[in-house]
DNA sequence: ATGCCGTCCGAAGGACGA
């Protein structure tokens, strides 16, 4: 069972990148973020042509995650606080497993409000993560984190000091998670790789020059890490016209 | 470096991202 995630940056403006990533790429779950459509405006049509069932959580204009998934799809929920309109959670039951495809706040900038909404935003997804482990859930957690986890995951760590997605108060939440007892799925494969990227900022040729940070990642619990085959990140689709600033992290189980 | 680019909304340029 492959499962993707994919922070597209627009799923309108980046409908021909993401349908021939999929063709290229035959994921069997997919998870969207950034999708920055209302749920009925969602190119719903596209996708089941693609023959993948669809959950959309949308939101006009910014953040909306998604999820394709070849086998039906069940939703269980699609946010941790019920007083927040922004939208950037779904949970999913599929192939008899529980998937949860977040795009996390970026906090910046951190003197402001959007701080503390991130820390306290991974504080709930602590707190479910917290629940699925007691309840021996198989389960997984993917998307944008907007977390750098160590210096190794980012290209220049100087130039991200302060930086929200970089703050010790942020990585901590990570650290939190990985406490508990999930994997990164990426570094439990692949420990010491550098240069494993996942965003490549649009300003100042950051791609042409590999100035990438990984925030975008795949945590899995110790059930669904006994069954981890390989996982890897698909340069591919950043190098293509009309780019998401985001590139897509799969994941393969044998379940 | 409050810079660089890209997307949204809406019809110019500000909000937002990371």
């Amino acid at each position: 069972m492959k499962i993707a995630s994919f922070n597209v940056n627009s799923v309108r403006a980046r409908l021909p990148n993401v349908l021939s990533w999929l063709e290229a790429a035959q994921p069997d779950v997919v998870c969207l973020q950034e999708i920055k459509v209302e749920t009925d405006s969602f190119p719903r049509d596209e996708f089941s042509a693609a023959h993948y069932h669809l959950l959309v959580h949308g939101q006009k204009s910014y953040n909306g995650v998604a999820m394709l998934a070849r086998a039906p799809l069940t939703e269980i929920s699609h946010s941790l606080n019920p007083d927040d309109p922004q939208a950037r959670y779904l949970e999913a039951q599929v192939n008899g497993i529980t998937i949860i495809n977040i795009y996390a706040p970026n906090g910046n900038p951190v003197e402001s409000e959007k701080f503390p909404y991130k820390l306290d935003w991974l504080d709930r997804l602590i707190a479910r993560a917290r629940h699925l482990l007691a309840a021996e859930t198989p389960f997984l957690i993917t998307g944008d984190y907007n977390i750098i986890p160590q210096p190794q995951d980012c290209h220049d760590p100087k130039a991200w000091e302060g930086d929200a997605l970089f703050r010790p108060e942020s990585r901590a939440k990570w650290r939190t998670l990985c406490n508990l007892g999930l994997t990164d799925a990426f570094r439990a494969l692949h420990p010491t790789q550098a240069n494993a990227y996942t965003f490549w900022d649009y300003q100042a040729g950051a791609w042409q020059r590999d100035n990438g940070i990984r925030i975008d990642h795949v945590l899995l619990s110790p059930q669904l890490a006994d069954k981890l085959v390989s996982c890897q990140i698909d340069r591919n689709p950043r190098g293509q016209d009309k780019a998401s600033d985001h590139t897509p992290i799969l994941v393969e189980l044998k379940l």
